[in-house]
DNA sequence: ATACATGCAAACATTTTGCTTTGGC
DNA sequence: GCCAAAGCAAAATGTTTGCATGTAT
């Protein structure tokens, strides 16, 4: 693990803290999975890890995972599969993905997101709170293509 | 069921001819309540479907509307509902949609959709071939709120 | 010491497949 | 009549919950 993904690492433990959490072998297990990991992962990722041997039972994974959403400290995401996936929330910071349909390789879309401001006129028009979105294109990378 | 959904109803029977699917009660079915629902539906939707009095049974619908999106002729979301949704795909038209994660209410947004250059722009990046996107709003929504 | 988190096992929900029968062409 | 599709039933996959035990605070 990086230098800067263990001060995120820290800084993340902190906020979970704050929330209530309390540091658990299997929390820090999930959180390091997590910020190291270059694409969403699945509760099966996660509870796998293997690097990691960190073998955590997959109710505790679910459990955590679903609490780490509710405070805002994870995303989790559709990306079209049969299971969810799950990423950091770097604050300031969104990902789009672009997401093979053959073979389900997941890339982070480097671009500025198109819809930010969006999300604002349709907070408004809506009177929806909370907004957030999530954008994905699909299609056949060139390795299936 | 009004007029203009009888004619994409007849419409998209020729197109399913066209792809050599045979016009059985239970594809009919599967189409009448796709076509008139005013949001997407899941499976276990369109096998019910009540209304239609057609209880198809589920592998016999899940295998047409997997046949139906490989032919193009229906588009499989995600929703980040535990379960698949499923929605007509009219030529010339795309749906984004806003979602509230308390209540699960499904609303088609009125907009210009504005990633659709941004989808041309991908493609030539990355290389993949036959780009679609899928852009969801969440939020909490008034009745909720 | 206490309350919260874990691990195991079992219940659920949904999707997917095998196989026989039915019905469109 | 032939072959694709339907229907039933069962397997596979992934999520969620109950409960006894362990552990962070």
């Amino acid at each position: 693990m990086s230098l800067k993904a263990a001060m995120h690492l820290d800084d993340i433990l902190l906020r979970c803290r704050m929330a209530g959490l309390r540091r658990t072998r299997a929390l820090v297990a999930v959180l390091k999975s997590l910020v190291t990991a270059h694409s969403p992962l699945t509760l099966a990722d996660v509870a796998g890890s293997p690097e990691l041997k960190n073998g955590c039972d997959k109710a505790t994974v679910y459990r955590l995972l679903t609490r780490l959403e509710h405070h805002g400290i994870i995303r989790r995401l559709g990306l079209h599969d049969r299971s969810a996936y799950y990423s950091m929330i770097f604050p300031g910071r969104h990902d789009d993905y672009l997401i093979c349909t053959a073979c389900g390789v997941i890339e982070k879309l480097d671009l500025a997101c198109p819809v930010e401001k969006l999300e604002a006129q349709i907070s408004r028009e809506s009177g929806f709170r909370k907004l957030y979105h999530e954008l994905e294109f699909f299609g056949i990378c060139p390795s299936c293509g």
